[in-house]
DNA sequence: CCCAGTAGCGTGCATGTACACCTATTGGAT
DNA sequence: ATCCAATAGGTGTACATGCACGCTACTGGG
């Protein structure tokens, strides 16, 4: 009878308890941008573009702890609405890039005013010493479950 | 210049950092559970519906921090497969209740087991009590952004 | 130089997520 | 008794997520 069985039961499944808490904050990010135009996920995904010129595919979605699939269907709606570019690698003709647009540069200036008060609104519940602390505990986290 | 200016910037989103450990560990879960046939967005659904009778669609969603909406659409594959029953109110014509079927509770036992293996694989790299820390800070942040 | 193996991507399918909008029922106010 | 605001729930639409599968392009050993 190990100490731990009790954090053997379902009711201390940790999968649904990140999931259940990403659901209930990301409430609060879609509803200060929605007006943006940008969504929760789309978000992200153009920050990531902001400082690099241009990503393979297979890479920016490991950088997001997404399934390569997933981001290929991400990029959709982004594509579409001219946000980002899909330029081909010249050097390896399997490789399809990604990169921001001017556009979307423009979209994720907007966009980071409504994140920014999300943020803030986060943040004044949770405190900037208990933020500091869940970060690295997440990002731990993540890379313990991912090599 | 406040001290915290620096988690005003996207790189220290918290809706992200949720969201991306979330995904990471679900991967988890949902290999180990894949057997029984449940994924691990309906594991937490039949789990909750196990020690009640019957539970008004949306008290079942709050308590899962699910939007009404979403948990009507995540009951459908349950329906169908008659793992869940959705039996009306007799005392209030609104309301069509959820509770899980014999068939429901055979499934959920099969889905403990995968999900058992999945909770240890991921305590043994996050250590107990680093979980029981955690654990507490996400229902924290949950309570805190939801009221 | 050729081809087997592999790496990078996209699509079909199923499920997950939530907002806007709709219908039906209820219970209290008049 | 009637009306109506509030409550419970479902549907249309759009985006999110990832597995199975297949295609194309590169790479290295023969």
């Amino acid at each position: 009878m190990s100490a731990a069985d009790e954090l053997l039961t379902p009711a201390h499944c940790i999968s649904n308890s990140l999931q259940k808490t990403a659901r209930a904050v990301a409430r609060i990010y879609a509803e200060e941008m929605r007006a943006s135009g940008l969504t929760r996920g789309q978000f992200p995904i153009l920050e990531s573009l902001a400082t690099v010129k241009v990503l393979p595919l297979s890479v920016l979605a490991r950088r997001l702890y997404l399934d390569r699939t997933t981001l290929t269907r991400n990029l959709t709606p982004l594509e579409r609405d001219g946000l980002v570019l899909r330029p081909p690698d010249p050097l390896d003709a399997r490789v399809r890039q990604v990169a921001i647009s001017p556009a979307g540069r423009r979209t994720l200036r907007t966009a980071r005013r409504g994140w920014k008060r999300a943020q803030k609104r986060v943040l004044e519940r949770i405190g900037v010493d208990g933020w500091r602390t869940l970060e690295t505990t997440l990002r731990d986290l993540r890379r313990a479950v991912s090599d």
